[in-house]
DNA sequence: TTTATATACGATAAAATTTGTCGTATATAG
DNA sequence: CTATATACGACAAATTTTATCGTATATAAA
């Protein structure tokens, strides 16, 4: 519990990974995957959807690839936890408005006050932070 | 990701039901269960690893069930999660010294900021500001 | 214009983890 | 004795995460 996935994990590899690189060179998915040992097509559709959320750009034909769009220093982890996985919070009854035991759950209130103190801490840390 | 899981949940619920209990009653796992919808075999072998881990103290045979032992008070919510499932950290890596990917992972030294800023602030709430 | 390389993306499968169930043993109050 | 409750390991179902596959499209370069 309390993990980040993969897929973020990735994610991070790959933008820390363009940030070190040359100003403006492109890196491929290919390039990416081969150098960190993440799966390929993975690391492609994770990269697609960070072309499609502006994070990064996508160059397409051959000597094609993505490099840095986004001002990285604007953009808070807990936002791109989000764009990449949804809302985030310890429990999924924040969203989930069907949960039978709403009305007898009696931690709702404490567990909200941690949810509170986790997102503060991640909407105070940049991604340009954890990449550069 | 970065959610708790049921299990935790269901602790929490209670020992916050125990908490709020009149001062050395005693709650039975079934009592509990169907007060909150909890599946009630589960539950009891939930209660029983807090019971062992003496959070809680068990009393067996009819009219039995379980009270708090501990306090609250000196139980932070890191040692709480631990107990419960094990270590806490972000990625796998910290205790997996087997990763395939360390020598080449970028991100290990970000993240390890992040995870410590996590646990300082598990480490800073006590079970007993969520309980009572 | 053809070819090779790279992104785009939905569908599906495999793996891992979480969640829940079952069966049986033991303790003990009444 | 008997009924009720804890103790605990084995197993099964469900969910989520992780990975793969197939096909389409764009484009630089030969």
């Amino acid at each position: 519990m309390l993990k980040i996935t993969r897929k973020v994990e990735y994610a991070l590899i790959a933008l820390r990974h363009m940030q070190q690189a040359p100003k403006s060179s492109i890196s491929s998915a290919n390039e990416i995957a081969s150098k960190y040992g993440i799966p390929q097509h993975l690391l492609a559709k994770i990269l697609q959807q960070m072309a499609r959320d502006s994070i990064i750009q996508a160059i397409k034909g051959p000597a094609g690839g993505y490099k840095i769009k986004a001002d990285l220093k604007k953009i808070s982890l807990k936002d791109f936890f989000e764009k990449l996985e949804g809302p985030l919070g310890l429990m999924d009854c924040y969203f989930n408005t069907d949960c039978m035991q709403m009305k007898s759950c009696n931690i709702l209130t404490p567990i909200q006050r941690i949810n509170q103190n986790m997102r503060d801490m991640f909407s105070k840390t940049t991604l340009m932070e954890i990449t550069q």
